[in-house]
DNA sequence: GTCAAGTTCTGTACCGCTACAGTATGACCG
DNA sequence: CGGTCATACTGTAGCGGTACAGAACTTGAC
């Protein structure tokens, strides 16, 4: 690494307020303070500390002045968060899993976005969110080893071998953006809704060549260069592109239009490129291409611009998503949008039924439940009817 | 909402394998299979179940694959994260704190790419990372009340509550981007250098008039507009900011520039277009602009073409990061590049090394450390000297 | 004055696992 | 054949809490 490294004081983070330093080593712990020695220090049970902690109601306020007090003298924090994760059987969190590294799926700003919207509806009631890297070295499997109260799967295949664990552990599960799983919840984006209404609104134009710009993550791998599929109608790999291509052929396929689509990795701006050009750079080039997301769309705008052709002129491009990166091209991109705070509050609130359902508690759905989240073209600068 | 909610199957998610329904009600949970169940079954005592598990030397290759068949026959999971976790004084995930909603934060593309970049490395030692709300509902605040066995703080203020709860656990913590505190590790980007190199830039292209766009969170409350600061060299609130302008203000204020500088609350599109409106529609408008981040920038690049302005005829911009948007403009940014991998790297390293420490483990450095991860200015289409 | 119904605090029994210090057994050695 | 050493397994004692069922003492009603 190019870094600069300076290692500054060494003295300890806390000064070590007895100075009981018992062995010559550093790291020393300062012996551990809990219940009992509060309880000890006051003259009380253990039980009575506890309850001044958690359960305020269960002690006159005046004893319980007096332990908080003399906790506070003694350093002691509050309970052991493990300790009470065990005895409780609640973690006071929530999974996450992506099947991409989690590092990608930051870089992603829809999933970010989501994550970020799922994490703020998380909070209302106090839980963390962990995200669950896939691969764990030295043989810890997170899905496996890490404390949780449920987990959310999102875009994940169905063979991930994280899944596999977390359905054994019989955690509640809810699945967004992925084939819904027997007898789990399930977030859905009305993908299908979507594409159809994208696909229309060209029909409508007058666009009868199209092209398709979808990702492959199951048939291709990484490295893969992309690749005009041999069948529109069966091209993409992965849930939601699946679904996003079925709901273009819906209109497509019986108006006629002449389809061509290209596959990719995925639709970071390295995969798109080269499928871009697969379409814009060919004789019979598409009059309007559909995009699996906006940043597909970015990256095609970009390859037009390069091989000189004007968008909507000569080519209509539509995105997917409607995120930032929409409004900030020229002209700015016809997409589908998708309200991800929805999306999140949907989220959060499933997997909220899905734990009380799983502990028997009162009001809980009795079965999984499914939302599916509306989705609307929003027409801007990138789409126009084809020239002549 | 407006959602379409669906109800489906009512059935259990897995079988009900011995039909124990004790109770009338839903939520039945079959009688927990534990280490001591698995050891029953086989005959050997609990504790070399759990080295089945945990420590597959300590026993015979042969009874070991004996248990594991009857564990999995039983549908034992594994050890119990949560016990295993109090047990052993580990709990596999480190927290991570932002001042702001954790939901911001992924909103912010550098943020965003940050966290992930420190996930995959953590990942790298199977560990997860669990986003902490900072308001925890019901009295549960997360900083408090999570298990963990560190945590990384971003972008904190330093009255942050949740910081002052972690710094109470004792847990080991790193500080990112934001004023060291004594006794932790902390990861600083080199924003003094950065900055003082992008101003360099702009004396050197001959730019005498600049103005400044920074965030000042501290003094700003969300819907304050923007303002201009009394004094450029003391504008900007925040750690980050702060050394931004402190840096910029290093080579501007020796080299006699007259420096305008213009705070909003944070550097979303929201409040940075207005605070570009403040420099830039103005009679002795600066000849450039040095912005907090890209998406400062890119604001200041769309305001500025609304008012009929030129970049970089009629003003220069200067954006920091170096984040994907640097490249989507048109003219693309000048602007000041951070490595966010290294930066991640380096934060879940320091983590480690933290954790070895609080540990007392051998090899452990004895004391805090700091890195600074380089910055470097990279000059593209969005500055020029000035016109005239 | 008695009894039901609070309060307030305590005791016991776990939650499920791991660390560590044994014990037993057999191999190897001189 | 006794002694040293591995190897393979077990027992005990926690880790630091919480749930729940009392116990002791008030209080209030009739």
């Amino acid at each position: 690494m190019s870094q600069d490294v300076a290692v500054a004081t060494a003295g300890d983070a806390y000064p070590d307020l007895h100075g009981a330093s018992d062995r010559a080593g550093q790291g020393d712990v300062v012996a551990r303070v809990t219940l009992q020695t509060v309880a000890d220090k006051v003259g009380v049970s253990r039980m009575t500390v506890s309850n001044a902690f958690s359960r305020p109601d269960q002690l006159s306020a005046e004893l319980r002045r007096k332990i908080l007090a003399a906790a506070d003298e003694l350093g002691y924090v509050g309970p052991d968060p493990a300790a009470r994760a065990l005895a409780r059987g609640s973690a006071g969190t929530i999974g996450v899993v992506f099947t991409e590294s989690v590092g990608e799926a930051f870089r992603d700003p829809i999933a970010a976005s989501f994550l970020g919207a799922v994490a703020t509806e998380l909070g209302g009631t106090g839980r963390g969110m962990t995200l669950l890297p896939s691969t764990g070295a030295g043989g810890t499997i997170p899905a496996r080893d890490i404390a949780m109260d449920g987990a959310l799967l999102y875009a994940c295949t169905a063979d991930s071998q994280a899944l596999d664990w977390l359905q054994r552990r019989r955690l509640p599960l809810v699945f967004v953006d992925q084939a819904p799983v027997e007898g789990a919840s399930s977030v859905l984006l009305d993908d299908r809704a979507g594409s159809a209404e994208a696909a229309r609104h060209l029909l409508e134009l007058g666009h009868r060549r199209v092209g398709l710009l979808v990702t492959a993550w199951g048939s291709l791998r990484p490295g893969d260069s992309a690749r005009i599929a041999p069948d529109a109608a069966t091209a993409g790999d992965g849930y939601v592109s699946r679904e996003r291509v079925d709901g273009w052929m819906s209109e497509l396929g019986p108006a006629g239009a002449e389809v061509l689509a290209a596959e990719m990795y995925d639709n970071t701006e390295r995969y798109a490129e080269p499928a871009a050009r697969l379409l814009l750079d060919r004789p019979d080039r598409p009059t309007a291409i559909l995009c699996f997301s906006d940043l597909v769309a970015w990256t095609v705008l970009r390859v037009a611009r390069e091989l000189g052709l004007d968008v909507p002129g000569d080519v209509s491009v539509v995105g997917y998503d409607d995120s930032p990166i929409a409004r900030s091209t020229a002209p700015e991109l016809t997409t589908v949008r998708q309200d991800l705070d929805a999306k999140g509050r949907a989220t959060a609130t499933l997997l909220d039924h899905e734990i009380a359902r799983s502990r028997g508690l009162p009001g809980a759905p009795d079965g999984p439940e499914h939302v599916t989240i509306p989705t609307r073209l929003v027409v801007r600068g990138s789409t126009a009817p084809p020239r002549g």
